[in-house]
DNA sequence: ATTGTAGGCCAACACCTGTTGACTTCCTAC
DNA sequence: GTAGGAAGTCAACAGGTGTTGGCCTACAAT
């Protein structure tokens, strides 16, 4: 078959996105990747280059985080979080290498230190104890998604989206105003 | 140099939980960990037997949670996991390689349900939402381990033992008795 | 109809992995 | 002092990895 430069890079981006949100950054093999993309190996390297560069065009993200009211702050941070992370492999991508992969966990202190820390200073006028906070937040939602989607803890995974929004939000919101 | 059977395998299983701890299943190799030992990769097969075997054996870990008075749960909780986090590398090993390897997520599955829920059966009186509450501190607690240790956000690597606690402790007293 | 070019494929490379079996060396029990 | 066995070494295997270069093949412009 015969495709678009344009498609297949884009084929090959939306495989290698799928295979490193579930198999990590060593287990996401290239031949695994083409052979989603049902192409050769040797296409992955005349779009991408090398695996590394393809790792950072896949791990790409964007938290997109919302203007919030800061009494409902901590219900709407966890809201968007569990939805972003369901609609966008980006965070499962950065989740599942930033433990074993380097270069991934920068791009996770980048992302929390230029999006998360930014709101939370916006939210509560407060630079000094900002990073602290936007790190505390961070810790409970990341740890959300750890036992949710990545540990699969029973009964994290059979809970609803408004029960888990129900018990977090006190916390995040503690973590914002406190 | 000649040591005994038990001398040899003692250090093999030494090198193999550092480097578990650090690099994860995958990147752990057999040589490395060999080679760490002063000792020939065979030496591992013929102790261990099998990677995974290895692996089973430096993933043994028993989290020791001690009784706990009701009120001051949350903060004996958070305290007693920061120090075994860095005393012992059985949990670092299971964090690092959970993410991306089934068999250490089950593991960490099961270290959960039958070490946290049973204390919080047994702090609260309420199987019912045990395995609830238990979750969410688990959530919490794993959230700190990832953003501290692994990822390591700058303002979570440079709060004091204290601070943590006192951040913390009201989050997962909160799971507990709400 | 011919040619240039861009998309795609194949086979191979050098390297690294877990794992195996044969070989050597040392200590101990008789 | 010699036999047996345990501790340790070495070289190789089969398979998988990222990466490379040469080769086709379809299409568009001339």
């Amino acid at each position: 078959m015969r495709r678009s430069s344009a498609e297949t890079k884009a084929v090959i981006l939306a495989a290698a996105r799928e295979r490193f949100a579930a198999d990590g950054y060593d287990k996401a093999t290239i031949r695994a990747i083409a052979a989603d993309a049902r192409i050769d190996p040797a296409m992955v390297m005349r779009y991408f280059g090398t695996k590394e560069k393809l790792f950072a065009a896949a791990a790409e993200f964007d938290l997109e985080l919302p203007a919030l009211a800061p009494d409902q702050a901590g219900a709407g941070l966890v809201r968007h979080f569990l939805r972003k992370w369901e609609a966008d492999e980006g965070l499962q991508v950065l989740l599942r290498t930033g433990v074993t992969n380097e270069a991934a966990a920068e791009r996770m202190r980048t992302i929390f230190a230029g999006q998360v820390m930014p709101l939370v200073i916006d939210l509560t006028g407060d630079p000094e104890r900002a990073p602290v906070r936007a790190s505390l937040i961070a810790s409970q939602v990341l740890g959300l998604a750890l036992s949710r989607y990545i540990l699969k803890f029973p009964p994290m995974v059979a809970a609803t989206e408004e029960e888990l929004i129900a018990w977090l939000s006190p916390t995040v919101q503690r973590y914002l105003t406190e």
